[in-house]
DNA sequence: GTAGGGTTAG
C-alpha cells in the first residue's frame, strides 16, 4: 500500500467511502464493488485494520468476496499493513496472507490474477517470508512489470541486491520503478559507483532516480558527488522534489556547504514544494553543520509541526555551536509541550553540558534518561559523561564510569580520556588510556599526535620522541587535515602546505602578511606541536601553512572586508591555528566561522565562542564570569529570536559563558531564501 | 498492485 504523504498518523477516510461503508452495512446483500471502495478508502487513510474489519463484518453475508480478485488483493495489502501495527487484531481475524492465499487458491480464478499475486507476494515479504514471497511469485501464471517489480524491491529490502538483480537482468520489460529499484538497493548495500552504472543506463529519469542517486551519495557521504549530481540535475532541467532536496541538503551539511545548501533553500521556497517536516528538519540540520545557526533558528521557528527529529537537530545544532543553555531551554520547552525526547536528543543535551561545563546539571541529565524518561542510556552518553567530566577535571570520575559503565569501553571512549588527560597533562592516566588504544584502534593515527602534545607540554622530550618512532615503526598513515571554504559557491580545498591551487602564489603572499602581522601583534607559533624531527624555522614553517590558515588567506584574499569567513575541517582545530585565528580576527577586523571535527568556533575581536574549552585554559573562575555578565548586561536590551527570549543565556550560574557573540542574532543579515537586505528578528 | 528523504558521543 502507498502510504499517505504528509499525513503520518492516519488521515481521515474520505467521505464518499464512508458512506459507501455505510450503504454497505445496512444493505441486505453487499456487492463486491461497494466493499472494494470501502476498503480503499480506508487504506489510503492509513487505517488497514478497519478495511479488514470491514471484510470480516461483510463475510458472513458474502463470502464470494474472498473468491473475488477486487477484494482479495485490498485484504492482502491491508493484511500486511496492519500486521506492523496490530498484529494480534489481525492473526485473531483469519485474515492473514497465508489464509488469503489459500483462499485465492479455492477459486482459480483468483489466484491466477495479477493483482492478487503481487498482493501476495508483497504480503509475505513485509511478513518477513520472503521464501513463500519467491515461491508465490514462481508460482505465478505469468508475469508483468509490476510483480517484478514487487519481488525486487522485496529482496531489497531484505539486502539482497544481488538476488535482486538476477530479477532485473531476467525481466522482458522494465519501467522506471525497476531501474530505480535497483539504485536504491545497490545504495543500501553500499554499492554506490554500482548505483551510478544503473543510473546512467536509463534512458529516461524521473524525480525518484534523481533522489535516489542522491541519496546514494549522500548516504555513502560522498557528498561531494552529491553536490555534482545536485548541478547535473539542475542541467538536465530534471525538477527535483522535496525528497531530492533531503538529500541534496543532507550532503551540503556534510560538506559545509553554506552556498548550494542556501541555493537549494531559494529553490524550496520558489517552487512552492511544500515544506514537511523532514525537509524542514534537513534545512535546519543543514543550517547549523554550514555554521549558520541564526537561519537553522528561522527555520525551526517557522515549521508549524515538528517532531522529535527537528527538535534533536535544532538541540544539537545549539550544542555544536556552544549555544549550550539555549540548547538545554529548547529541551525543557520540548518536554513541557508534550514531546517525548529520544536517545539523540540526550545526546544532543549532555553535549551542552560538556561544551559549557555544567558537571552537575550533566549529571542530573544523565541520571533522568531512566528515571523519568525511561531510556537507557547507550554507550554514546557514557561517551558524553566521559567528556564532560574528564573535560572539567574530573579524570578520576571519569575514570570510574568506564570501569563501572555496563559496555565494554570502545575506542572512542579512551580517546575522549585521552582528550582530557591533554588538557590536565595527565601522562599516567594518558598512558593507560594509550594502552587500551593500541589493541582497540591500533592503525588511527590521532592518538599518537594526543600522546605526544601530552608528552611535550609535560616537558617528556623522550616521549615526543618514542611516540615518533612509534608512528614510523608501525607505518602508520597521518590523516592529512583538509580545510575548506565556499567561493562563489565552489568548494575549494586545502591541505597542508598545499600549492595546487590556482591562486596559490597570491595565497601565499597574503599568508606571509598575515603572519608578519599575527608577529606584530604578539603570536609565537606552537613549534612544539609539530611531531616531524625538523629544525625550528621548518616547524614554524609547516605550522604556517596548515590547512586553516591557507584556508583564511583565500578567504581574506577573495571576500570583501569585514565579511565573515566560514571554514569547514576534517580534523579537530589545531592549537596554534586556533590562537592564530583568534587573533586574525582582532587584526584583520573579521569573524570567522569555523566548523571542526565535532564543533563550531565562533571568532570575533580576538575571541572564540568555544572559550578554549579544548585547550588547557580552565574554566574562568568567579570573578572573570562576573566580569562578563556586566559586559553583557549592557549588550543586551533585546535578544527574542522567534518569540524566544535569550536573556536567561547570561544567567549561568556555572562554567564557561561561551555565548558573547550572541547578540549578533539580533540584527541578522540574511543572505537567505527570498531577500538580501537585513531582516530584523527582534520582535515576535 | 511496485520505487526515493531528516537527528547521534570524540
Amino acid at each position: 500500500m502507498r502510504r499517505v504523504r504528509g499525513g503520518g498518523a492516519a488521515a481521515a477516510a474520505r467521505p464518499e467511502h464512508l458512506a459507501a461503508h455505510a450503504r454497505l452495512v445496512k444493505s441486505a446483500c453487499p456487492d463486491a464493488f461497494l466493499a472494494a471502495t470501502a476498503m480503499r478508502g480506508y487504506l489510503r487513510a492509513c487505517l488497514p485494520l478497519q478495511a479488514l474489519l470491514l471484510l470480516r463484518s461483510l463475510l458472513p453475508r458474502a463470502p464470494c468476496l474472498l473468491g473475488n480478485s477486487f477484494s482479495l488483493s485490498l485484504a492482502l495489502q491491508a493484511s500486511s499493513a496492519a500486521l506492523s501495527d496490530s498484529a494480534p487484531a489481525v492473526l485473531g481475524l483469519g485474515l492473514r496472507a497465508a489464509s488469503l492465499h489459500a483462499r485465492a487458491l479455492k477459486s482459480g480464478f483468483a489466484a491466477a490474477d495479477l493483482f492478487v499475486r503481487t498482493a501476495l507476494v508483497e504480503a509475505y515479504a513485509k511478513a518477513g517470508r520472503a521464501d513463500l514471497a519467491r515461491a508465490a511469485f514462481d508460482e505465478a501464471p505469468r508475469r508483468d512489470v509490476f510483480l517484478c517489480n514487487v519481488m525486487l524491491a522485496a529482496y531489497v529490502a531484505r539486502g539482497e541486491v544481488a538476488e535482486a538483480r538476477k530479477v532485473f537482468d531476467g525481466m522482458r520489460e522494465r519501467d522506471l520503478v525497476s531501474w530505480n529499484t535497483m539504485i536504491h538497493g545497490y545504495a543500501v548495500s553500499g554499492d554506490v559507483d554500482m548505483a551510478r552504472e544503473i543510473f546512467d543506463g536509463m534512458e529516461d529519469r524521473d524525480a525518484f532516480s534523481w533522489s535516489s542517486m542522491m541519496s546514494a551519495y549522500a548516504k555513502g557521504r560522498r557528498s561531494k558527488d552529491a553536490l555534482r549530481l545536485w548541478r547535473e540535475m539542475r542541467a538536465a532541467c530534471a525538477t527535483p522534489d522535496c525528497i531530492t532536496m533531503v538529500s541534496v541538503l543532507s550532503a551540503c551539511g556534510d560538506m559545509g556547504a553554506l552556498a548550494v545548501g542556501t541555493e537549494v533553500h531559494q529553490f524550496v521556497e520558489s517552487s512552492k514544494v511544500a515544506v514537511d517536516v523532514r525537509l524542514g528538519t534537513a534545512l535546519i540540520d543543514m543550517y547549523a553543520k554550514c555554521g549558520d545557526i541564526e537561519n537553522s533558528l528561522i527555520v525551526f521557528h517557522s515549521m508549524p509541526s515538528k517532531d522529535v527529529l527537528t527538535w534533536n537537530s535544532m538541540i544539537i545544532g545549539l550544542a555544536n555551536h556552544g549555544l549550550g543553555h539555549d540548547a538545554l531551554s529548547l529541551f525543557s520547552r520540548m518536554v513541557s509541550e508534550g514531546l517525548r525526547p529520544n536517545e539523540v536528543t540526550f545526546v544532543g543535551v549532555l553535549t551542552a553540558c560538556t561544551h559549557l561545563g555544567l558537571v552537575s546539571d550533566g549529571k542530573k541529565y544523565f541520571s533522568s534518561m531512566g528515571a523519568v524518561h525511561g531510556i537507557a542510556p547507550k554507550v554514546e552518553h557514557f561517551g558524553c559523561m566521559v567528556d564532560l567530566l574528564g573535560r572539567s577535571g574530573h579524570i578520576e570520575e571519569a575514570r570510574h564510569l568506564i570501569r563501572d559503565m555496563p559496555f565494554e569501553p570502545d575506542a572512542v571512549i579512551w580517546r575522549t580520556l585521552l582528550g582530557s588527560c591533554r588538557i590536565y597533562k595527565n601522562v599516567e592516566v594518558a598512558e593507560e588510556a594509550m594502552a587500551k588504544l593500541r589493541v582497540l584502534d591500533p592503525h588511527a593515527d590521532g592518538h599518537y599526535v594526543l600522546l605526544s602534545n601530552i608528552y611535550a607540554q609535560a616537558n617528556s622530550w623522550e616521549g615526543v620522541a618514542e611516540m615518533r618512532k612509534t608512528l614510523r615503526r608501525e607505518g602508520i598513515q597521518r590523516i592529512p587535515g583538509r580545510s575548506s571554504i565556499e567561493w562563489q559557491s565552489a568548494t575549494h580545498e586545502f591541505v597542508s602546505g598545499d600549492r595546487s591551487h590556482p591562486r596559490s602564489k597570491e595565497i601565499y603572499e597574503m599568508l606571509e602578511e598575515v603572519m608578519d602581522r599575527l608577529r606584530q601583534a604578539g603570536y609565537r607559533p606552537m613549534t612544539e606541536l609539530v611531531l616531524q624531527d625538523i629544525d625550528e624555522q621548518s616547524k614554524e614553517r609547516a605550522l604556517a601553512e596548515h590547512s586553516e590558515k591557507l584556508a583564511v588567506a583565500f578567504g581574506l584574499l577573495t571576500t570583501p572586508a569585514r565579511s565573515t569567513l566560514r571554514i569547514t575541517k576534517n580534523l579537530r582545530a589545531c592549537e596554534d591555528c586556533h590562537s592564530a585565528i583568534k587573533l586574525i580576527s582582532l587584526v584583520y577586523n573579521r569573524k570567522l566561522i569555523i566548523r571542526d571535527r565535532n564543533r563550531f568556533h565562533h571568532f570575533s575581536e580576538g575571541q572564540c565562542s568555544c572559550n578554549d574549552y579544548w585547550t588547557d585554559q580552565k574554566l574562568p573562575d568567579e570573578e572573570q564570569k562576573s566580569q562578563e555578565r556586566e559586559r553583557m548586561k549592557t549588550q543586551l536590551a533585546h535578544p527574542i529570536i522567534g518569540g524566544w527570549r535569550t536573556s536567561h543565556l547570561y544567567k549561568s550560574g556555572e562554567g564557561v559563558l561561551s555565548t558573547w557573540w550572541l547578540p549578533d542574532l539580533v540584527q541578522v543579515p540574511r543572505q537567505g531564501p527570498g531577500q538580501d537586505e537585513s531582516v530584523a528578528i527582534g520582535v515576535a
